[in-house]
This record gives structure tokens, C-alpha cells and sequence, in this order.
DNA sequence: GTCAATTCACATGAAAGAGACCACGGTCTAGTG
DNA sequence: CTAGACCGTGGTCTCTTTCATGTGAATTGACGA
């Protein structure tokens, strides 16, 4: 493109009608104004919470439900208003809010104690302070507010999973110590087997009230895109029959809304690029498509180098030969790859377990089987598709600089 | 042919180590009045 | 005299290694029909 039609191109870009007018409102950070099909919950949530307004301790909670069922914006939406009312009426109450699952943040007991107390305004440093130490400035912290205080616990079975029911346990015991202040806690989760492999004391103490939001249906699904993308859209952008379609993926996978409204977001600018008026279905997937495409790509890149090489010594022995894949033919092949570009190579412990986290990644589909007097193994085989397999070989073979 | 014991090739668990990062308090050093 | 540099100690956190134990069915070998 020369200089002068490079300058064609903005002007001509920032002439072109957006079929966009409001892309935030299908983003997950979008707080709409109403939320529908969740009238019962939100009732159902708000009872077991108004106490608090009352200075009375309400009591622990826990809520399930799949991805994207809107528990998440339920609760943002409860807390703003009990927030809101506290507020006008002076009443000491504040709502913690954390996400278990951000790395870096909140995945550890540390770093959850020392975020909370951080929210209350005290200043706690990454790291280099004994745990209890950081329970005790918390307890001061809470002390010292003299209120209800709600944590919210969001992807508890995150936290759990990785470091154990115990922080449940010593945050319910804080309230133990304190006179002026409460604490409750309320626990979202996606996992319902979850509060079943807890300590039974924690169980009983966390799960005074439990609350379960069932997986939108497709009709639900549909308004729910209709609301946001009459926001989102500009009018007549959207043919007919995309909603339904993209209604129908999710519905497909659970009722997960946020996948939803994602891929009608990705279809449009697919749309917009394309210089297309309207999202067609065949936008939609397109973005299906792009959007597994991208998640595949971009977890391949952010792996650490020891599981990329053994990633790709699994990639190499499926297209090398089509039998059956084993732990043991994997490392053989990664000691060599690390050889070759110069890595110490880990213990097979280390590697199997490198491969199971990649199954749980999604990349490679594993089953532990036994073969009878040749052993037990995992049996390996790749759950992506073998049109991006020379793909992700070459952004391996980019980043391993083999 | 039947059945229990054996055996393989890892899986899976637990514990502990290495190295990075950080806070804190004490000591040293150089600059300032 | 004081601010800042520097050190040692003690803490967390992540990734690994080391050591130990578990596991499920093909194979083996003894036994009886």
C-alpha cells in the first residue's frame, strides 16, 4: 500500500459506518441493567444477605452453577445495591470481591489475606511476611471497620483445589476473635461435586445456605443476546437467524452466556473487517472457529519451554506414526529435543506431570490404561484438530528456536 | 483348562530442595552542616 | 549526624527432584482334570 493509499485506507475507516456502536455491552465486564432469568436467584440471594442491613451477621453462603450462568454478575449486581443501601442509611457494611482464579493475585493463602486486607486499606507486601502475621493485620483491619463484612469468594473450588480447604476453615474461625465486626463469606463455584470433597467442619459452617443457578436454555439465551445487542449493534447489522445460531452453540455447551455474547462479538468483527454491513451466519462461524483458534495459540505460546518441548515431542511421534502415543516414547523423544536445543531435561515424574497438565489444557487427550504385563501408561492422543497441527508446530518450533 | 502369583512400566503421592523474590533490622560509608 | 548502600536472616512461592507406594491386566507356572 503506497503512503497516500495507506491514507485513503483511515479516511475511508473512519468513514465507514460501524456496524458497532457500543462493542463494551458484549464484553464480560459489562454490567447490564437488568439481568433476566435470574429473578429467583437474585431474590433468593438478596434474602439471605439483607440482614446485613440489619447489623446481623448473615449467613455463609454458597452458590453453584456453570460458566456463564450469570452467578458472577448476580452477585456483582447484589453487592453494588447493598452497597448502595448501606450507604444511604449508614450502615457499616462493605462487600469484598475476589476472584480465586487470577494468577498472581489470589492463589495462594498469602496472597488471598494479604489482598483482602489490602482492600481494607492496609498495606501488605508481596511477600516476606510470615502467613500469620498477614491473618493478624487482616483480623486488625476487620476489627477496626466495626461492620458486616461479605467476602466473596469467587472460584473457591480454584483456591481449593491448589491450596486446600484450610483458608476456608481460618477465615470462618476469624469471627471467633472479633467483637465490633462480622465476617461472612459467600462462595461461588462451578464445580458441583466440590463442597463434597471439603473438610466435613468447613462444609458444615460454609454451607448455611446454598444456592443453585441452573444453565440458561436457548430461548433464554436468545433474549439475553437480543437485550445486548440492541445496545451493542447499530440497527439492522445482525441478519436473520444469527442470534438463534449463536444461541444454539452455547446452548449446546452448557448455556454458557459469556461464550455467547464472545462469539457474537468475534462474528462482528469478523463482519467489521471483512468491510461487511451485517453479521451473517457464516460469521458466526467463523468466530467459532477463531476463537478456538486463538485460545489454542495463544496457551501454546505462553507454555513454559519444558512443556512446549514435550509438547511437540508428542506432536512429532502422531505424525511420525499413527499408533497410540505413550509416556514412555515421549520422553524418549523429549530428552533428545532438549538435547538438541541445549535444555536440561526434567525427570519423567516431572514430565508426566507436564502431561497431564496438558490434558488439562485441553491440547492432548489422555487415558491411563493398563497393559497387562508390559505396564501401565498413559495412552496419549491430540484433541486438536490435524488442519492446526502444522500450525502449532511451527510456533513450537519458533519458540524452541529448534 | 483354571487360578493365583508375578511382573512390567509407569501413575500417583509426599516431602523436601533450589532459586527467585521480598521485608526487615543492623552495620557501614560517604556526604553534610 | 544522617541518608543511603549493603548484608544477613527469615519468610513465601514456584518448579523440580527424590523417594516411596500403588495399580491393573497380560503372562507365567503350578495344579488338577
Amino acid at each position: 500500500m503506497s503512503q497516500k493509499g495507506l491514507s485513503d485506507f483511515f479516511e475511508k475507516y473512519i468513514g465507514a459506518k460501524s456496524i458497532f456502536i457500543n462493542k463494551a455491552a458484549l464484553q464480560s465486564a459489562y454490567h447490564p441493567q437488568t439481568i433476566p432469568h435470574r429473578d429467583m436467584e437474585i431474590e433468593a440471594i438478596a434474602s439471605i444477605l439483607a440482614p446485613a442491613l440489619k447489623q446481623e451477621k448473615p449467613s455463609n453462603l454458597f452458590i453453584y452453577g456453570k460458566a456463564g450462568c450469570g452467578k458472577t454478575l448476580c452477585l456483582r449486581h447484589i453487592s453494588r445495591e447493598l452497597e448502595a443501601n448501606a450507604a444511604r442509611h449508614n450502615i457499616p457494611l462493605k462487600v469484598l470481591y475476589m476472584n480465586c482464579k487470577l494468577k498472581k493475585v489470589a492463589d495462594t493463602e498469602y496472597r488471598v489475606i494479604a489482598q483482602l486486607s489490602r482492600e481494607l486499606g492496609k498495606a501488605i507486601p508481596p511477600t516476606g511476611l510470615p502467613t500469620d502475621e498477614v491473618y493478624k493485620i487482616f483480623e486488625q483491619a476487620v476489627e477496626a471497620d466495626k461492620g458486616i463484612l461479605l467476602i466473596v469468594l469467587d472460584e473457591v473450588d480454584q483456591l481449593v483445589k491448589k491450596i486446600g480447604d484450610e483458608i476456608l476453615y481460618s477465615l470462618t474461625r476469624i469471627n471467633e476473635g472479633l467483637s465490633q465486626s462480622k465476617i461472612s463469606l459467600v462462595g461461588i463455584s462451578n464445580d458441583m461435586v466440590f463442597l463434597a470433597a471439603l473438610d466435613p467442619r468447613v462444609k458444615s459452617s460454609l454451607s448455611e445456605e446454598e444456592i443453585i443457578f441452573p444453565p440458561y436454555n436457548a430461548i433464554q439465551l436468545q433474549e439475553i443476546l437480543y437485550q445486548r445487542a440492541r445496545l451493542a449493534f447499530s440497527e439492522g447489522a445482525i441478519d436473520h437467524g444469527v442470534i438463534e445460531k449463536c444461541a444454539a452453540y452455547a446452548a449446546r455447551e452448557h448455556g454458557d452466556a459469556r461464550r455467547c455474547l464472545e462469539l457474537l462479538r468475534v462474528a462482528g468483527e469478523i463482519a467489521e473487517r471483512a468491510n461487511h454491513q451485517r453479521i451473517t451466519i457464516d460469521h458466526i462461524d467463523e468466530a467459532d472457529e477463531k476463537i478456538e483458534r486463538d485460545r489454542l495459540m495463544i496457551i501454546l505460546k505462553t507454555q513454559p519451554k519444558q512443556s512446549q518441548a514435550a509438547l511437540y515431542s508428542i506432536l512429532t511421534i502422531s505424525s511420525d506414526k499413527k499408533t497410540t502415543i505413550f509416556t514412555g516414547d515421549v520422553y524418549e523423544l523429549y530428552k533428545k529435543i532438549c538435547d538438541r536445543i541445549g535444555l536440561r531435561p526434567l525427570t519423567q515424574r516431572r514430565i508426566s506431570d507436564i502431561i497431564a497438565e496438558l490434558d488439562m489444557l485441553g491440547i492432548i487427550n489422555v487415558k491411563v490404561i493398563s497393559k497387562g504385563r508390559y505396564g501401565r501408561t498413559r495412552e496419549i492422543t491430540l484433541s486438536v484438530d490435524q488442519a492446526t497441527l502444522p500450525r502449532m508446530r511451527k510456533i513450537l518450533e519458533e519458540s524452541l528456536s529448534l
